[in-house]
DNA sequence: GCAAAAGTGTTTTCCGTACACCCATGA
DNA sequence: TCATGGGTGTACGGAAAACACTTTTGC
């Protein structure tokens, strides 16, 4: 298996991902379980090639764990505190995980690689929750989906970080009206708003909402939905382009 | 004299900024022109030390070009593609600054450090001009104010750059309420219109923007200020606390 | 026909803009 | 007392919010 200290990363750089996702009325986001005894909960990381736009490097880490491409991103914050708890956390790692072998391991390669310090960009990406396959690999043992309001205790500072992200996505959802690529490709205006409505934790008039959605100009109709609801049948949209 | 690889600086990433002053109605930027032959123009940079908090380098950065501190700072933008022209531009400027030499410095340490890849996090600095007093080096033969519409042309993507911040600055003037500190402490509602009028290159009409300020219940008012016009004095503002 | 939800049109409220007015200052 | 610019109050218009009304669907 090779070693991270194997590839051309940069150094002193890395990308802290906050994936979104919406499902059964709830804003979710992606967390990973470290692959070892303990409690470690921890946002989706990674590192950018030596050649690597930041913004390939990110689709590159996304695609790992979650199996889909071309995702909408959001550069939100940069982390740049020299402490961040890394190497407490990681202290705290090898005391639950190695007992002899600890001080063998506080000397590898990889120790030093991973409590280094580094810039922490980070992103926030929006996807279509069904799409996603999540996907453990040696490091992430799991990956889940929590409710926004139910995230676990996560290593070194990361709740904050994904509170930022969150902060950020309340702000862009009217700026950028991005928060259709939390939809399948065709949505109701309806799961639009509940889309809204859970994110900015507030509710809407219906029929003001439609108008104000449909006034943005950047959704085409197209056939209707038939549930078989006794009730009249919403139109499909879809982005524009 | 130290080498700038003899500090213990993170490698891959550095720090962009673009300081913004304002004076004689108009919005001006900070640019140095490099101490070497040719017209290298750029935006003043710096690279982050290992232990340090990434806004107190973008503080020492400012401090050694500008002599101020606790200077009001926002990050804009990360610029994260592989290749933004740094290679390009050192060769150009090797070529008119070393013949026989050439070799030799294209070897060099220092030429090493230059030139590999790097993500730069820009900052953009708000300040008081009157206080700024610009402080070349070795390196920045001379910096000096440029209107913001005559800015030279600078190297690699520095015009880009630039134009992000400015960006960002219209967009946080109105959601952070930030422009007050391109002003001495103490200012008029009208120097502050002027400063808005110039940044977002519209007029407004003075009785409302009068209001539309006062009511960010931002501004503590002082005492009036005597000019010695003939006309009704107005009242000096300052930031609450 | 009826209940439920979607879609459209109308009224009302509110805020930003325009503008009228008064005030202070120094010649 | 006049010209100039500063400060405050009011009236108007357009957009957003509230709401009334119509349409579609399946039982």
């Amino acid at each position: 298996m090779p070693s991270i200290t194997d590839f051309n990363y940069l150094n002193h750089v890395n990308i802290d991902c906050v994936i979104f996702g919406f499902e059964n009325n709830q804003l979710k986001a992606l967390v990973a379980k470290l692959n070892y005894k303990g409690e470690f909960y921890t946002l989706p990381s990674g590192y950018i090639l030596e050649d690597e736009d930041i913004e390939d490097a990110v689709q590159r880490i996304l695609f790992e764990r979650t199996g889909i491409k071309n995702v909408y991103l959001e550069h939100f914050k940069v982390f740049g505190k020299a402490n961040r708890g890394r190497k407490e956390f990681l202290d705290a790692l090898i005391s639950e995980n190695y007992t002899s072998e600890r001080d063998e391991k506080s000397n590898s390669n990889i120790y030093r690689w991973f409590t280094k310090r580094v810039v922490s960009i980070g992103y926030y990406a929006l996807v279509d929750i069904s799409k996603v396959t999540p996907t453990p690999n040696e490091i992430y043992g799991s990956l889940e989906w929590y409710p926004i309001d139910n995230i676990p205790k996560m290593i070194m500072d990361f709740n904050l970080v994904l509170n930022d992200a969150l902060k950020s996505l309340k702000v862009d959802i009217d700026v950028k009206a991005n928060a259709f690529n939390l939809l399948p490709e065709k949505f109701t205006i309806s799961e639009v708003q509940e889309v809204y409505e859970c994110i900015l934790q507030k509710s809407y008039v219906r029929t003001n909402f439609q108008k104000k959605i449909l006034e943005l100009d950047v959704l085409e109709r197209l056939e209707k939905k038939y549930t078989g609801a006794k009730n009249k049948a919403p139109y499909l949209y879809r982005l524009k382009n």
